[in-house]
DNA sequence: AGACCCACCCGAACGC
DNA sequence: TGCGTTCGGGTGGGTC
C-alpha cells in the first residue's frame, strides 16, 4: 500500500513521463472515483497542460494550466503510462489521453483511490487540515513534541493521523516505533522531548531510505507496481508478528489499536508509564 | 469535542 | 474440491 515513499516514487516517475503534456481527452469508467468533483468539472481539464507534479503526504498533485487535480492511491491505486493508445485493463477507472497520443490510466482493484479537480492545492490541503510534511524544514523533534501535546491517544494511532503528520501509514508507523523502541500504546502526549527527537530523526531516516530504494528499483513505470520498491526495504516490525525480533530474538507480537494492527517487540518496546 | 467504529471494496487466505 | 466467511488497508463520516 503506497505510503509517502511510494507516492514520492510515483511522482518522480510521472514527472518524466507526462509533465508538459496536454490533456485532450478524459474517459471515466467509475463515477465514484471522483471526490467532490462532478464529471463536468473533470472535463475542464481537457485542453490544459500538466505543468508540474508534486506530493503532499500521500496525495499526488498534478498542477495544470488553470486547475490542479489531486489523486490519492489509497491501497492499490496506480497510474499506468502507455506511449500510445491502449485498451484499458480490468479495474481501470479513468483514462487521460494526451495530444501526442500517449495515455495515463488510473487503475485500482479496490476502488478506494480518489481523484478530484480543484482550483488550488494549497486550499485543498488547508481545508483538510493535513499535518506537517516529514521533509519540510519545520519538521523537528521539538515540533513533534509540541504537536503531540494535543494528542492523548496512542502514538501508533497518532502517527497514522494525517492531521498530525502527513504521509505515514501502517508500515512505516510500525517501523519507526520499533526503531525508537517505543511501545505503540504509549500516549503521544507522554513522550519525552528526547523520544520526540528520536522519532523525528527516525521518520526522516526511514522514509528517506525507502524513497532511495524505491527510486533505484523502479525504472519503468509500467512495471512499477510500486510495492516492489517497498519490499526492497528490510522490514523489522511490519508483517513480522510471531517471528524473532531482529534485535533481541524475542517473538514479535501483534495488537489491535483503535482498529489498526500494530506489530512490535514486547521486549525492546517496553511501556515506560 | 474527542474517541471510537464502520463503510467503502475486493481478493487472498482461511474455515467448514 | 468447493463453497462461504473473514480480513486488511486509508480516510471520511457517523455515532455516542
Amino acid at each position: 500500500m503506497p505510503e509517502l515513499p511510494e507516492v514520492q516514487t510515483v511522482v518522480d516517475t510521472l514527472q518524466q513521463l507526462v509533465v508538459g503534456k496536454q490533456i485532450t481527452s478524459i474517459a471515466l469508467y467509475y463515477e465514484r472515483l471522483l471526490e467532490s468533483t462532478s464529471q463536468k468539472e473533470l472535463e475542464t481539464l481537457t485542453g490544459q497542460t500538466i505543468q508540474e507534479i508534486s506530493r503532499r503526504g500521500k496525495y499526488l498533485i498534478f498542477q495544470c494550466s488553470a486547475d490542479c487535480f489531486i489523486a490519492h492511491l489509497r491501497m492499490e491505486g496506480k497510474f499506468i503510462y502507455y506511449p500510445s493508445n491502449h485498451r484499458p485493463a480490468i479495474h481501470t477507472h479513468a483514462v487521460f489521453g494526451f495530444s501526442d497520443g500517449s495515455e495515463l490510466h488510473f487503475n485500482d482493484t479496490r476502488k478506494f483511490g480518489r481523484i478530484g479537480v480543484y482550483s488550488s492545492s494549497a486550499l485543498y490541503f488547508e481545508a483538510k487540515g493535513l499535518g506537517i510534511e516529514p521533509f519540510s524544514p519545520d519538521f523537528s523533534g521539538e515540533e513533534l513534541f509540541q504537536r503531540f501535546a494535543r494528542y492523548h491517544k496512542p502514538i501508533k494511532t497518532t502517527l497514522l493521523d494525517q492531521h498530525c503528520i502527513a504521509g505515514i501509514g501502517n508500515i512505516y508507523a510500525d517501523e519507526v516505533l520499533f526503531d525508537c523502541r517505543i511501545h505503540p500504546l504509549t500516549p503521544a502526549n507522554q513522550l519525552s522531548r528526547q523520544q520526540c527527537h528520536e522519532l523525528a530523526a527516525s521518520i526522516v531516516a526511514i522514509l528517506s531510505r525507502a524513497i532511495e530504494r524505491g527510486g533505484t528499483t523502479i525504472r519503468s513505470f509500467e512495471s512499477s507496481h510500486h510495492v516492489n520498491g517497498l519490499f526492497q526495504i528490510e522490514l523489522n516490525a511490519y508483517g513480522r508478528a510471531g517471528l524473532a525480533c531482529h534485535r533481541c530474538q524475542h517473538k514479535l507480537e501483534r495488537m489491535k489499536i483503535s482498529g489498526r494492527y500494530a506489530t512490535y517487540c514486547p521486549h525492546c518496546q517496553k511501556r515506560r508509564d
